[in-house]
DNA sequence: GTCTATAGGGTGATAGAC
DNA sequence: GTCTATCACCCTATAGAC
C-alpha cells in the first residue's frame, strides 16, 4: 500500500477525472483516499497545496514519460499517439495525471501554475519526438495528432468503429517514412 | 444590445473561460450579465437550465460551423485549423462556446450531456472536413491536427515562436494535394 | 419581467484531543 | 500522525414585493 500521501494523489486525480473540478471536496478527497478531513490537511495545508502537489506528480511523470516516448520499442510517434488516444492512459502514467491537472486550467492567477506546468508537458513531448523524427514541422504535426486524440480522451469520446489508431499510424508512416536522418 | 437571455449565456461562457467552472456562481453570471439573481433565474430556472441553454447555443453554432467549413474561401482544412488554433476563436463564434462547454465535462450523470453534445461537434466537424477531402482517414487526421491546436487553445499555451499555422497547412498540403476527387 | 430578502445546506480551515 | 468538533463563510433556490 502505498504511503498516505500519494493516496491522498491518487484519490485527487481519480475525483477530478470522474467527477469534475467543482465536485472535488476536501471531504471526497479525504473520503476515497480513507483519511480523515483532518488527516489530509496534515499532509496538505490546503486546497492550494494539494493542487501545487499534483502539479509536482505531473512534473515529474512527464521528465518519466520523455524518456519513455524516446526510448519506446515501438517508435516515439506510435507511442504518443496510442497513449493519448481514449483507453491509452496507464495507471501511475502521465496521462492520467495530465487529465486531471487540465480540469485546474482557467484563466485565474492560480490557473497560471496550472498552465504552466501543462507548458513544460508540452515541450518536454515535442522535443522527444523531435528527437526521432529530425524535422520540426513534422514533430509537431506528430504531437498535434496525439493532442487531438487526447481531448478525445478529455471528453470522453469514444474513437469511431471504423477508424483506429492503426489506420491513423499507417497513414502517416506512408506520409513521412521513419527518420528521414537529417 | 443582444437582449437579456444572450447576454446571460455570453456572461456565463466568460466566466467559464476566464475563471473556471469552479468560479461560476448565480450570483457572478448574473453580475456580469447586468442583471439580478432574481432576473437571470427568471431566464434560467437553474443552474442545470443554465449549461442546458449552453449545449442548446453549442448545437446551433455547431450546424453553423460546419457550413461555414463546408464554405470557406481558404478552404476546409484551413479554415478548421485556422478557428482552432489560440487567438483564432471568433465571438459568437462556435471555438469559444466549445471551449466554455469543456469546462463543464466530467463523468457524472450530468456530465453525460454535456459529452453527448461535444461529440454531436465532433460529428459535425468530420462530416464536413470528409466532404471536402474524400478520404476519411485524411479528414481524421486534419480534424485530429486542429483539436490538437484546440488543446493549446483550452491550456493557453501560445504556439511556438518558430512554428505557426502557415506552416502546418503548408506541409499538410504538401502530403496530400487538395481534393483527390474520388 | 425584474428585484430584495431569506432560508437551508455545504465548504474550507482551525483547535485541540489522542 | 491522525482524528473529532466546530466556526464563519458562501452557495443555490424560494417567496413574494414592485
Amino acid at each position: 500500500m502505498p504511503n498516505a500521501r500519494d493516496r491522498v494523489l491518487d484519490a485527487y486525480e481519480t475525483l477530478l477525472i470522474d467527477h469534475g473540478g467543482a465536485a472535488v471536496t476536501l471531504d471526497a478527497v479525504a473520503a476515497a483516499a480513507g483519511v480523515s478531513k483532518g488527516g489530509l490537511l496534515y499532509h496538505f495545508a490546503s486546497k492550494e497545496a494539494l493542487s501545487t502537489g499534483l502539479l509536482d506528480r505531473l512534473r515529474d511523470r512527464s521528465a518519466a514519460d520523455a524518456e519513455a516516448i524516446r526510448t519506446a520499442p515501438e517508435g516515439a510517434v506510435a507511442y504518443y499517439v496510442r497513449t493519448s488516444a481514449p483507453g491509452g492512459a496507464a495507471p501511475g502514467g502521465l496521462t492520467r495525471t495530465y487529465l486531471a491537472v487540465l480540469r485546474l486550467a482557467d484563466g485565474t492567477a492560480a490557473g497560471q501554475a496550472v498552465r504552466d506546468a501543462l507548458a513544460v508537458v508540452d515541450a518536454d513531448g515535442y522535443a522527444a519526438l523531435r528527437d526521432e523524427l529530425h524535422d520540426p514541422v513534422l514533430a509537431w504535426l506528430a504531437q498535434l495528432v496525439g493532442d487531438g486524440l487526447y481531448l478525445r480522451t478529455l471528453t470522453g469520446t469514444p474513437l469511431p468503429p471504423d477508424l483506429g489508431v492503426q489506420e491513423l499510424l499507417e497513414r502517416m508512416r506512408r506520409y513521412a517514412p521513419t527518420d528521414p536522418q537529417t
